[in-house]
DNA sequence: AACTATTTATAAGA
DNA sequence: TTCTTATAAATAGTT
């Protein structure tokens, strides 16, 4: 779209490739931007120079956007949360991942008594029944234990 | 760049919404594709559409991308073992946080009774031992909540 | 889903 | 870089 017709391959002189990438990257974030209002879309685009420069635009929080893409691709041989488990899965962002890890933690230092401040009552009871099914399976899993090391 | 100027604001209209939606969208990723091609670039580009459709399009694998723009931003630390806290480094390599992630899922499991296998005898002993600690703490924490919503 | 009149993006030049 | 402008490309409204 200019004085010439282009082929779609790397420029290489360098001087035009930079402005090419200074013109079509604004281009391009303009039309990210346009997409995302004309068509209420939620739209994000991440942009490396050859130089590893980044530049980025996103139409809500890019942390949002990975993690909206990320859901449901979590640590997939080892899901905390069952109902996260899904069949196709190839790729976690650290972020995600890092979420995952952070919710992990709140319920382990709720299984400890810890930081269970804002549960609500029915929260609670059922995090102490939890517990309860818990001390129960490990008392079944001593007398097991102990059957075999007595069998 | 059509029979007509159209404002920038969003498309009342269900049905050109979603014309423009698929036109456009196929517009940003072609120049998403030309601008990595030309300039040598790594481009990634994320829609979702208003009903939750993703469409993507990445010049290199979409994981590499969100690694890359995700390194160095990650985990000011929230140390499960303590013993790995340490005091100054500000960014944890995805390996390392998954391995995290799973002995704290392991944690996790045990509290609840499962996955009990190879523990010795003193493990389930103090394994219990934790959860009665917790089911303590969560008592207390039901009687300070409730002596301040009677006072 | 095609068709075009127009608008917009941009390649090359200054 | 930044501006200009001729031309290519994208697309809004129509069929």
């Amino acid at each position: 779209m200019g004085r010439g017709k282009i082929e779609i391959k790397k420029i290489e002189n360098l001087n035009s490739r930079q402005v090419t990438f200074s013109n079509r990257r604004n281009g391009l974030l303009k039309k990210a931007r346009e997409l995302s209002i004309l068509c209420d879309a939620e739209v994000s685009v991440i942009i490396f120079s050859t130089t590893g420069k980044l530049y980025q635009w996103s139409s809500t929080s890019m942390e949002d956007t990975l993690l909206k893409y990320n859901r449901g691709k979590i640590v997939e041989q080892h899901p905390f949360d069952e109902q996260k488990a899904e069949q196709n899965s190839q790729s976690v962002d650290v972020s995600t991942l890092k979420e995952e890890y952070l919710k992990l933690r709140a319920a382990y230092m709720r299984l400890n008594g810890k930081e269970l401040e804002g549960l609500s009552f029915k929260e609670v009871q059922q995090l102490e029944h939890q517990l309860n099914e818990g001390i129960l399976s490990i008392k079944e899993h001593k007398v097991f234990t102990n059957q075999i090391s007595f069998s």
